[in-house]
Formats: structure tokens, sequence, C-alpha cells
DNA sequence: AGGTATTCAGACTTATTTATCTGAAATATA
DNA sequence: TATATTTCAGATAAATAAGTCTGAATACCT
């Protein structure tokens, strides 16, 4: 299998971006984004810890507890979210497998795959969470895989 | 962690182009890749078996026997190899990781992922092992993770 | 205070990918 | 024909990723 992100990571963002969907400061449960998004609940739990220890969320116990975002939702990129769960190293990856990716010591689709990398990157800091959850408002867009647009 | 391919399809692609450096008809043993490419032998094994069912590459038994070319390499292009290996699904999945990627129901990055998508189908096919194993002979470029260029 | 709903922490299981081992089949060469 | 060298096939093992389970800690509510 090819892939570009872990699936924790898809689960990270699809779970930002329906946080950043709710009224500021409101709190949702694990409960309720295992079930909308139809990700497996105690490995989400997981997942929502992580991006909590990174400060990208904030978590509340007890009843009425759950997550938030954790700084204002034009502050998050999905840069921010790749960083926290897999890491940047697919920044510094060759195609090929070679182990340092660099111009000096090039293979042979380099000179394309460092622009393609480059269109990745921008891709991924370019919009925030609060541009993408406005996005989503619009019936066009989807927040989870079958569902098109959501009512919260 | 985050990849483009799977390790195996690195392998496969590092194999493929060693083996376009040699001379038309010569066979490379196993042994010989492993050592050079700094892989696993009993996997490596594997993975040339599979380039060879799906007619990328032909082997011969006994000693003097190998593996070689199975196609003129012209008409090798990675997306063959990556299409033997890995399959073609990275083109028809979403960075959010939604179940289908379409411009009906789009994600709120479909539109620059679609882009650089394309932009890696382009690299993948543009250019053929042929060409790729001659911008290889430049000094400049090199063959295995450490090594700049390679003599056979 | 007691009951309930939630996150949190850690151990555990399962699935997938990567890697290894063993021996059989094929083939060149002496 | 005998021997050595190679690929081939299938089982196995190790490493990593994905997913599950249990109970503790925390906080709300009556
Ligand atoms: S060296 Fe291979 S992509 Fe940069
Ligand atoms: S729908 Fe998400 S990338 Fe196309």
């Amino acid at each position: 299998m090819s892939l570009i992100f872990s699936r924790q990571c898809e689960y990270a963002i699809q779970s930002v971006l329906y946080l950043a969907l709710k009224h500021h400061g409101e709190m949702t449960s694990i409960r309720e984004l295992a079930q909308r998004l139809d990700i497996p609940y105690h490995f989400l739990g997981k997942i929502l810890q992580s991006l909590t220890r990174k400060g990208l969320l904030l978590s509340h116990k007890g009843p009425a507890g759950g997550f938030a975002l954790g700084m204002p939702p034009q502050d998050i990129t999905l840069f921010h979210i790749v960083e926290a769960i897999d890491g940047t190293d697919f920044t510094r990856m060759c195609v090929f497998g070679f182990s340092e990716c660099n111009d000096t010591n090039p293979c042979s689709v380099h000179e394309q795959w460092s622009v393609l990398r480059e269109g990745v990157y921008q891709m991924l800091i370019s919009k925030n969470i609060a541009a993408m959850a406005k996005d989503t408002k619009q019936p066009a867009f989807r927040i989870a895989s079958g569902m098109s647009n959501v009512s919260l």
C-alpha cells in the first residue's frame, strides 16, 4: 500500500476539523466524534490525547467534559496536525528511498519531487482550520466519509 | 510515519534502476543487488520474484543466472514498478482519508491535492528507466544511498 | 457524600509490513 | 553424472501500526 499520511493522522485531521465546526469553547466527547466520523472509540481517545499533549486541543474530564480546540482555529493548519502525529520526515524523504534527499547528490527524479514536495507543504500550511471549516459548511463539501455537509 | 511508497517499492525501484545500468541481457544475482544496494537478501528475493511475475524482470536459475530487465528500458517507467508493488490506490485517495475522492463531493483541500496528485503521476510516467539510468551515470547522481555514481 | 460521565494511562491484542529461514527445483560447468 | 550456484516457494519470525480492554483519576450533579 502507499499512503500519504498514517491513518492516525487522517483521523486527527477529521477530528480537528469537526471540532472547528463547533461553537467556540463547546466541548465534544470522544463518543460523539467516534460515532459521527466512524473512528474506533478507544483508538480515537489515544489520538486526541496526543493532540492535547501537543497543545492543539484542550480537554476536560467529567460529565459535560470532552475536547475543544486548544488554539484559535485561524492559527491551526494541517501542518500542525501532521507534525504532531506523523512528524515531518516526509519533507526530507527521497522517492527512491535514499537516505538523504538533497540537491548536491540527487536521485534522478529529485528535481520533480522537490517541486511536488514543496506543493504538499504549501497545501498543508496555506489554509487554516477556520477557513477549512467555512468550506465544509457549504453543502458541496463534506466532513465525514459518507456524509455530505454536516449537522452538528 | 508518513511515506509515499512502501519500502518494498523503494527497493524495487532501486533494483530496476541498477539492472538498467547493466549491459543488455547481462544477468545480475540477488546477492550482488542486495550487497550493492544494502537491501536484505531474502526480502529482495521476494520483491524481484514479484517483478518477474509481472513481467518487468526476467529471471534465470543456476550458476550465471540472475535477473535482468524483462522489457526494453525505454518502455519501463516508475509507474510500472509502483503499480506492480504498491498498486495505484494513491491516485484515488483523499488527504483526509475520506472514502472516495472526487470533484462532486470534495474535501476542503481537494483542489490543491488533485493538482499535486497529477504531478506525482506525471513524475512517475514522464521519465523512463533508460533516461534515469543515463542520469545516474553522471557523477552527480547516485544509485545507492551512500554511493554517488556507481561502478558496476 | 454518592453516583455518573468523562478523560487518562497502561497493558494487551490483532493486523500488516518487513525480514529471515529452510529446502526444493533448475541449470551451468567440470 | 556429480557438484556448485542460483532462483523459487512456503513457512516462520520480528517489527510496526492499528485497534481493544480495564481501571484509575477527575469533575459534574443531585
Ligand atoms: S534525492 Fe531522491 S527525491 Fe531528492
Ligand atoms: S476529496 Fe479529499 S482530496 Fe479529494
